[in-house]
DNA sequence: TTTGTACTGCAATATTATTGCAATAGTAAA
DNA sequence: TTTACTATTGCAATAATATTGCAGTACAAA
């Protein structure tokens, strides 16, 4: 689900607290992602700013987008391969300074959408293949791909979320 | 752990089986991942065909790909990010027309080794995730990142595998 | 061998990402 | 508020990665 917007300040001042400046771009990138239930690759938040009346560089983008990530406020969707896809993180995760960060992602294979989830599980299983293979586990990221329960519906759309 | 020989000629039969040709090319790209302990992007193993004197195009190596994918003969590192970096599958999960194919990957920061591995109570979570939100999952992605043994040792060199 | 066509290689082009630098605009302090 | 510092942006150029169309090549079956 999209975040409130809200929680664009909230984003935005983390990053304040940590040093960085509240700037126009870095504000709107935010609140873009902020508002879509899709992942978006650079690009598409460029084009997206520009539909609505926003010039925002490409390479300024790129750099906003690291900023975020850096500071754990975004991270990327790996199954989609080849595109920089970015959504901000949820607002329980949102913790700068956090040390392991995982992600398991639900991910539509139709429409696109996103959500983050919680598997209980995951825990045992990180510290089982760690100590078979002996292995140092930093992070994490799982994703699952398939349909979301509005495109599984017989009833669904094919429309892109958001 | 690198395959053996044998094992580019049982992936390059599994592909005849199925109508495809075998050529000069798939029989290079198969078996320098093949003998290959890390991934390689598109770009990598053309250099390192080179490098041994074989010319194969760009192109032609991201269509072998593409076909070596699609036969679920290798599969893309996603952790790693821009580039598309393959691996061959483990030989018992190479089984052309399998439906369901997760990959549990260990994947070195260091040096760039990649292993995969069992994590039995997966399946569990991917019923849990999918009952909970309701998704119909299809496939699932779950890699770890960290260390290897030997990166991890005191005495380690920084070298990358292979 | 011969023959059909899957496949490759080349050229051109599209897409995605990065670098250096001058101009701009946040922010803290005066 | 105004000033001054410098983090950040935007532009231009370029690098890296990926795709398309098509003519020529070489697999594999007959």
């Amino acid at each position: 689900m999209s975040h409130t917007k809200k929680y664009t300040e909230v984003a935005l001042h983390a990053l304040k607290e940590k040093g960085y400046r509240i700037t126009k771009p870095r504000r709107l990138v935010v609140e873009m992602l902020n508002t879509s239930d899709i992942a978006l690759s650079a690009y598409e938040i460029r084009d997206r700013l520009e539909a609505e009346g926003e010039k925002v560089d490409k390479v300024s983008i790129y750099r906003i987008l690291e900023c975020l990530e850096e500071n754990h406020l975004i991270h990327r969707v790996l199954m989609t391969g080849k595109v920089r896809k970015c959504q901000l993180e949820d607002e329980d995760h949102c913790h700068l300074n956090q040390a392991d960060h995982c992600h398991h992602l639900l991910i539509c294979e139709q429409c696109g959408f996103i959500e983050e989830v919680h598997c209980p599980g995951m825990n045992r299983i990180v510290q089982q293949v760690a100590e078979d293979a002996q292995f140092t586990v930093k992070s994490h990221h799982l994703e699952f791909l398939g349909l979301c329960q509005k495109c599984n519906s017989p009833h669904h759309k094919k429309t892109a979320a958001n």
